[in-house]
DNA sequence: CCAAAAGTGTTGAGCTTACACCCATGC
DNA sequence: GCATGGGTGTAAGCTCAACACTTTTGG
């Protein structure tokens, strides 16, 4: 059984043989939320057969201006450089893409099988791909700045046609995410520094497709300790003015596990 | 913010120019669980500091025979060929170490930090790892074959110094192991084709570290349609004699989300 | 009959879910 | 006051852990 390698010379470490033909890229799937008011004409179809005003989730592609698949959207990415972290490979695509830092940045999977390029070409491509998000309002501010030629943001409910795998990694990296924001604290990344808990429900409802109830949402959100109330409150309601509240940093961070803290900040320190 | 790199011609794509100087390896993390009697001498320290008599988990480990790390032990791996599968290549590596088919096998993570291999090296490795689980008893017989020179097997809590980062990997994968056995349904796959609740409940507790209730696993197990029961019993035991069970393919494979069936059978068929 | 492990029944604690209801603000 | 969403209370229902108890075999 083993034929070729053995065992003894089988190990995954720096003095084995270069193997040439096989490139690296990393590429980002990046989420924000729109909220439903305040529709950007930015490339996306905004048909509104979802359910009755829930903001939407939506993502910033990369029109492709080589071939294969010219004129095509992709995911942000590109090859990986000789010096760079993965993550902060994943992390430069992004701010070339959304000029933002992100609120969460995680590793989703590596793709590299062997049909993932047209048969035409040469070479063979491996994608370490990474998710992340980034606040909704930032977001929005950067889908209608200026400079960023090619890039335009999509719902995910209603993406064009995508190059290579990306629309199977885009599939892959909604299913992390609903999966993640029902055992995880991840939902504040799309918001700003405060929110209320209704913002917060809100993006629970947005992401996961239905709605919540926003009693048990409080007590479920308040037992956690994921938040802590700021003392301050929204003004200027013509209802009850809700309190305030920040992510409480100091609870348990998300669980990736044994993995050390990684470089990138999941969110800049407020003074 | 977007400095050399344009996000036109930032997209996971085989037309980038080849990076050079980034090897891309595969290993992988197998795991097997040791009956508590039946102590083979193989490598390991049978320190039995452990619970009365739980079965442990193992895995195989591979001796450097060139520097760095010359005569540490490493995970069984190597270099990804130009024309094969992630999942071929950890297939591969796992054949060439244990001589064994897995019946589980997923990708655990991509390492790839600047300082993963010590400094006096030119070349940089990400490592793609995966980590696979193989029956205990065909492991048992492959741990005593022979022609695999430099393969030994430890006892996860008593691993000795390991080459690189791999204890990190190695803990990381126990904790992906241990989350996974909770909520999912894989801990068949270190059994045979038929098995008893009573071996799969000592599966459960073996990898969790602690006993469980006899009754309500047998509840858990029978409500969640993991296993289906083949109607024959084991016969020659000094008490009642327990049914056998069979694992259900036809309930809901594992969860990988939508990531498509992968080419590596995860249970041979059985006629 | 006895020992040992398979297998069943039952009960209480705790958590989730649904929903009734009160509170505070702008108009 | 009244409309609106913020926030609290509470009871039914479900799941899960603990453990008593019955069953079936070999000796």
């Amino acid at each position: 059984m083993s034929e070729r390698t053995t065992p003894s010379g089988a190990s995954a470490a720096p003095v084995v043989p270069a193997v040439a033909g096989v490139l690296l890229a990393v590429s980002t799937v990046i989420f924000a939320l729109r909220p439903d008011a305040d529709r950007v004409a930015s490339g996306g179809i905004d048909a509104d057969h979802t359910a009755p005003s829930l903001p939407s989730l939506w993502l910033p592609l990369v029109r492709r201006i080589r071939p294969p698949y010219e004129g095509q959207w992709a995911l942000p990415g590109g090859p990986l450089q000789r010096d760079e972290d993965l993550e902060a490979a994943a992390a430069r695509t992004l701010a070339a893409t959304t000029a933002l830092d992100p609120n969460y940045l995680e590793q989703l999977y590596a793709f590299g099988t062997l049909d993932r390029a047209p048969g035409d070409l040469d070479d063979r491509v491996v994608s370490i791909v990474y998710w992340a998000l980034v606040s909704s309002d930032e977001a929005a501010q950067s889908a209608r700045a200026e400079g960023l030629e090619n890039v335009a943001w999509f719902s995910v409910d209603d993406l064009p046609d995508l190059a290579f795998d990306h629309d199977v990694i885009i599939e892959y990296a909604l299913w992390r995410l609903r999966n993640k924001v029902e055992y995880s604290r991840i939902a504040h990344a799309f918001l700003g520094d405060v929110f209320t808990l209704a913002e917060l429900r809100e993006v629970h409802e947005a992401v996961l497709g239905r709605t919540l109830d926003p009693a048990n949402f409080r007590r479920q959100i308040e037992s956690s300790n994921s938040v802590v109330p700021t003392g301050k409150r929204v003004t200027g309601t013509s209802y009850r003015p809700p309190r305030l509240y920040r992510y409480n940093n100091s609870a348990e961070p998300v669980d990736r596990g044994p993995l050390a803290r990684t470089t990138v900040p999941l969110r800049k320190p407020q003074p």
